[in-house]
DNA sequence: GGATTGACTTAGGAGGAGCGTA
DNA sequence: TACGCTCCTCCTAAGTCAATCC
């Protein structure tokens, strides 16, 4: 769809300008009034240690804040911000009194809720300026929108799960710490008064404008395009064709490693086990990890013993394997899946001898996993199996119909929603779904008491039609928001889903395209829009 | 080959805008 | 006009995977 010539050789642009990345206000000190207390007395911090207590302060209403883990983390760090008089005096967290700091921050929060619509538009404004300033680049001949150009403020870290470094204190980034990217004859970004940039370099063959690296896990931190530029589009694009590029061989490679399961080598049997989870399962590599820098969660190829359970039979099913493991972010995956007798056997085999925290696959990484699919199909990895599954299934739930336009999208939601089991897409069920159900539920019943007394009635047709309507609307609304009370619909249609079968579905169905997709969609997605036909086939 | 690093995609939650309703 | 609810946008952590180094 893109008529331009691609360059060369890993070449990603031949210009790039932008105005550098924007940095967050600096701290603001404390009012005199507001003060912190160790062991019961005020104590004037200094300004580092007083940032810091207050990234605590704000947090005291959160869980995070009683974890063991949280707390010392925090308090080794702060207690590296501090002057030597202070670290001497403040020796334990638990005589430290927060508490006006904390209902300060209250205060705060409360006040910017209570803004005037006048003053919200201002705010508004201002942000929208800012947007303007510094949101966009310029990429070859495209002006286009930046999606991360704020650098990441200060606080205290909050990994996901059980993470061996929450509570650490993300330290505040300076233009010193960061690099930035750009062409040769664009106009290099100024830093802020008095700073310099740690770097500034040209490199055509990466897509980030600017970098820096971060404190906790010392990983490297990007600003990158929008999901809606031309680069990322492009790529998303590709990324489709890859998946259907699969289609066409997924046969032969499902062929190939049934055979596997057969081999004299451990290894090859352990990869066409590790593959038939990946393939059937939708399971996500599962690189090896750091112990003790992350939490322990695991894909496919980093499986231990304890995540898996065998059973001859389970509930009337022959060679049943129980799965339960924390994967990505630390959301649970469980389930009970029959699995052919060969793959039993050779599960059976690879636990032999093993004990709790022994890999199941010990001949087996990503890597080799990878490099072995690559020499199947170009551009074939593991993650393509999850692409390449979540479409195929889209498109293959989507043959249920309906008539009115609620059926139909409660038919898209459900073919999305077998695609986001599939995938293990879980959310937090929302505070409010329990009252918000039964104030539909209530509705409903008013509407089904308004249609009886009218019934009786006669006359009032209309009413009664639309009351009809209203109702039926509401029912449809109740079974989709039940069916989807703890499911993410938004990751698999924002990373899975080929845009393209969802257009294609929405002309045959002649149903309005932000039914579906929202605004954000919509400009990730426009290249599909553009181009797919009624008639598409992922 | 094994570890490390770098670049990029995928992920769920927080918080707020905006809408409909009482 | 306030309130409650929903959905969107933003945020940034946590993955994947290839390149590089030794």
């Amino acid at each position: 769809p893109w008529e331009e010539e691609k360059y060369e050789d890993g070449v990603k642009w031949k210009f790039l300008e932008h105005k550098g990345p924007y940095f967050p206000p600096g701290y603001q000190p404390l009012p005199d009034d507001v003060k912190f207390y160790y062991n019961g007395k005020p104590v004037k911090l200094s300004l580092p240690a007083e940032e810091v207590a207050l990234f605590f302060a704000q947090m005291v209403d959160h869980e995070y804040t009683t974890k063991e883990v949280f707390r010392n983390n925090f308090f080794k760090d702060w207690r590296k911000e501090m002057t030597l008089e202070e670290r001497q005096l403040i020796m334990d967290l638990n005589k430290c009194d927060f508490g006006e700091l904390h209902a300060m921050h209250i205060k705060k929060v409360e006040a910017r809720k209570n803004l005037s619509k006048e003053e919200k538009l201002v705010n508004k404004e201002a942000n929208q300026k800012i947007v303007d300033e510094y949101g966009y680049c310029v990429l070859d001949h495209h002006r286009e929108r930046i999606g991360n150009f704020k650098i990441e403020p200060p606080g205290l870290f909050r990994g996901r799960g059980d993470h061996p470094k929450q509570g650490m204190l993300k330290k505040r980034i300076q233009p010193e710490d960061v690099i930035i990217n750009c062409s040769k004859g664009s106009r290099i970004p100024e830093p802020p008064a008095g700073h310099r940039w740690k770097e500034v370099r040209h490199d055509s063959t990466v897509t980030w404008l600017a970098s820096w690296t971060e404190n906790v896990q010392g990983s490297c931190k990007y600003v990158m395009l929008n999901a809606n530029s031309k680069l990322k589009g492009e790529k998303d694009w590709e990324k489709y064709e890859v998946a259907r590029k699969l289609k066409t061989c997924v046969d032969a490679i499902r062929a190939q490693y049934q055979e596997d399961l057969k081999s004299k080598q451990m290894g090859t049997r352990q990869r066409a086990v590790a593959l038939y989870f990946i393939d059937k399962l939708a399971l996500r590599a599962g690189n090896e990890k750091e112990e003790g820098e992350t939490a322990d969660t695991v894909g496919c190829c980093s499986l231990r013993v304890e995540h898996i359970t065998l059973h001859d039979t389970l509930d009337g099913q022959k060679c049943v394997v129980e799965f339960d493991f924390l994967g990505k972010d630390c959301i649970r995956y469980y389930n009970k899946v029959p699995v052919t007798k060969r793959v039993f056997k050779n599960l059976k085999l690879f636990m032999e001898n093993k004990q709790e925290g022994d890999d199941l696959f010990d001949r087996l990484n990503t890597q080799t996993l990878n490099k072995h699919l690559s020499s199947l199909m170009p551009g074939l990895t593991a993650k393509v199996f999850r692409t390449y599954n979540a479409s195929i299934t889209l498109q293959q739930q989507l043959k249920e119909l309906g008539n009115s336009e609620c059926l139909k999208l409660l038919s898209y939601n459900r073919a999305n929603r077998a695609v986001a089991i599939l995938c293990n897409h879980q959310r937090a069920p929302p505070k409010t779904f329990e009252q918000s159900m039964a104030n539909l539920q209530a509705k409903m019943f008013t509407c089904k008491s308004i249609l009886c007394v009218f019934s009786v009635v006669e006359k009032k047709k209309k009413a009664v039609q639309r009351c009809e309507e209203q109702l039926l609307k509401m029912e449809v609304q109740a079974t989709d928001r039940e069916e989807n009370k703890q499911i993410a619909l938004s990751t698999s249609k924002l990373n899975y889903l080929d845009p393209r079968i969802s257009v294609a579905w929405c002309k045959n169905m002649e149903v309005p395209l932000d039914k579906i997709y929202n605004k954000t969609l919509r400009d990730k997605f426009a290249w599909a829009i553009d181009m797919t036909e009624h008639d598409f086939v992922f």
